[in-house]
DNA sequence: CCCTAACCGAGACGGTACGTCGTGTCTTAGA
DNA sequence: TCTAAGACACGACGTACCGTCTCGGTTAGGG
């Protein structure tokens, strides 16, 4: 695996030289890294996960295949690289002084990504491949799953500092209520999932 | 192995003729079609998704690949067949009198089937290629997702008729709150789902 | 297409009964068989002997394909069938009196119907397979090639009674000096066979 | 198996390369090419030509199906190849200093070449295959029935220089009333070609 | 006057081979 | 040392025919 993934991409050279290159004893062309992480991402979108090859990415990149090989090991490795890629501009919910309101753009933000971006697509096909693919599950609890739930604690936290909740208040409890029916409607059932659907969940929660 | 094989799988004959035989104008032989299914459920338990070829499932079934383009398409769509098949038997929650012990009866095993048996390993499969291939995201839906949603529903319909919950109690909601956490466990977290887990669940739903 | 559909086919009728039927205890059906025939001959001239199979010709003829499997063994042998039903009506050379002029107009017949005919490209193909399938090589000398150099001694047989050839002429040799030229442009070398270069054959052949 | 295979096969190299390699940029895998035309020879020999498989040779030649593909287009023209390297050795006819002598060397082998060895009986399919293959038919004629009619008619241009034949002697028509009857024999009526028989082909066409 | 044997069409079946695609490994030449 | 190029062995794909096998329908002839 690389170590590469937590850094934005392009944003940090890997190599060393500060001249461009394209594959030598300097280290690894990040010419050919970048072309690859981004055919890959167009291939899956236009073409769906089938579509996907490391043959069709290597010409789509204009890349030899053991380019490819030498740094990734399958497909989804490629696909989970330029995922975390994605991933890497997120940020934190908003802070805006009010439990509710910071929930609501968050979670809407979020079912988005989820449910339409070309992002939410990559990762509904990396859950999907890691329904066979433990190790793969791992990875992306790890770089996703679990980074993602700290932020979504984040509003509670910061509720919780400003008292507008109580210190016994189970956030972690609260985090699965609110987002397990987001990803449930995303992955299961297919129903959309609208803003005034999340201000329901969020009510829910708060209010009963 | 899997332990289904003991299983009667015949519950659901496709083929009107009472009449055993082995393929001819009168439709397709029932014996190539039930051997097919069960090799290919095995097959996916035994060696994953990407294990399960139709290749393998024809050699695994003593039949030849052609018999079974015959009848289905894809791969995925003999595991749909399978998953049909051995979701035929599912029955309805309990009604003991009790919603709390209804549900929780009926939520546990609702979690093993899916996290542990290999009908879930199936159903897991499914789900996954179902997130790129919209027409098997339809019948999955369709056949079991909806079905299984009247199933949860069970319970609630019980206790509203005893008069234990008000007819105003929205039951669609409160299946949806039930549910998602343990897909959510399931296939996007890898949590354990342990019957404690799922009292809590209820006990939220209904006492707060 | 074939010249033969406007000639009676049915010359030699295999049943005995004079009723026309569609196939019972009394014998085959006469419609089948020369539906099959017919479908034979016109696929290989249409498609090539590549392009003839016998479901191409059970389908083609609106026959079953177990109808033709009970009947002939191979698609060779179907055709082996038309092609000996179109020879049939082969009639011995003209005597007009004067071998030359018999020769020519026998020679440039045959090498027509060799090279050009439907029933020509019906041999060809059966020769061709003969050539690695002894069976059907013996069936082929046995119901044409010999026949045929019959036909092709006749003209000499008459001259020789007529006093216009000694007794002692080699017949046999004079025929394969004729006939290999024929069959060498027709099979080998695909050289066109005009009238004047019979003639050469002949002139060469008598006068040297 | 087949006594070929003690002859030295690579006469012909198609690779510019001097280094011996296993399939690179620098082109194609002598090792493999080498084994296929082999196996395909062998199989032809030893199973007939519908024994002769795309399939079977791969198998035979320890390659994959793909290779063969890459290079050739049919299993005909796999043995196509075989059969010009087999006959790239073939070398021209003797020059004693007398015709018949020389003629009788050559044809006699021709005949059994021909008629007998495993280099007869692939040009035997090919001939078969080129009646309904006419492009196979071109490169047949081109390839071998051309270049040998050349060196058929080596031993009658020596003859001519000699003095030994008249300059107005029509070789042409010469070299094909040799030929065709043998071809004939060989192809269509299957009968022996002894040297006497050669013999007789002779005298006829020299002192008659 | 039905019974039944022989033939028919239809078409499912277990197979073999087809020709194509993608995999992951390897070797080479060039920068 | 990394790259582009691409040949290779492998394995699965989905298709086309093979030859075999019922099955239900039909058509006489013999019982």
């Amino acid at each position: 695996m690389t170590t590469k993934s937590s850094k934005p991409r392009r944003a940090a050279k890997k190599v060393p030289s500060p001249v461009e290159h394209r594959g030598n004893r300097h280290g690894r062309s990040e010419e050919a890294r970048t072309a690859i992480l981004e055919a890959a991402d167009n291939l899956l979108v236009e073409r769906g996960f089938a579509g996907v090859t490391i043959e069709g990415i290597a010409a789509a990149a204009g890349v030899a295949k053991q380019t490819i090989y030498r740094w990734w090991t399958s497909k989804t490795d490629v696909l989970m690289d330029a995922f975390v890629e994605d991933m890497a501009q997120a940020s934190l919910p908003p802070d805006s002084g009010n439990l509710e309101t910071d929930l609501k753009h968050h979670l809407v933000g979020l079912a988005k990504m989820l449910a339409e971006s070309d992002t939410g697509a990559v990762f509904r096909a990396l859950l999907a491949e890691a329904q066979h693919d433990s190790e793969l599950a791992i990875r992306l609890r790890t770089q996703f799953i679990e980074p993602q739930r700290l932020r979504d604690l984040f509003p509670f936290q910061q509720a919780v500092k400003r008292g507008e909740l109580s210190p016994e208040f189970d956030t972690e409890a609260a985090v699965e209520q609110l987002l397990s029916p987001i990803y449930y409607r995303v992955l299961v059932s297919g129903q959309p999932i609208s803003p005034s659907y999340v201000e329901g969940l969020i009510r829910r929660l708060l209010l009963k």
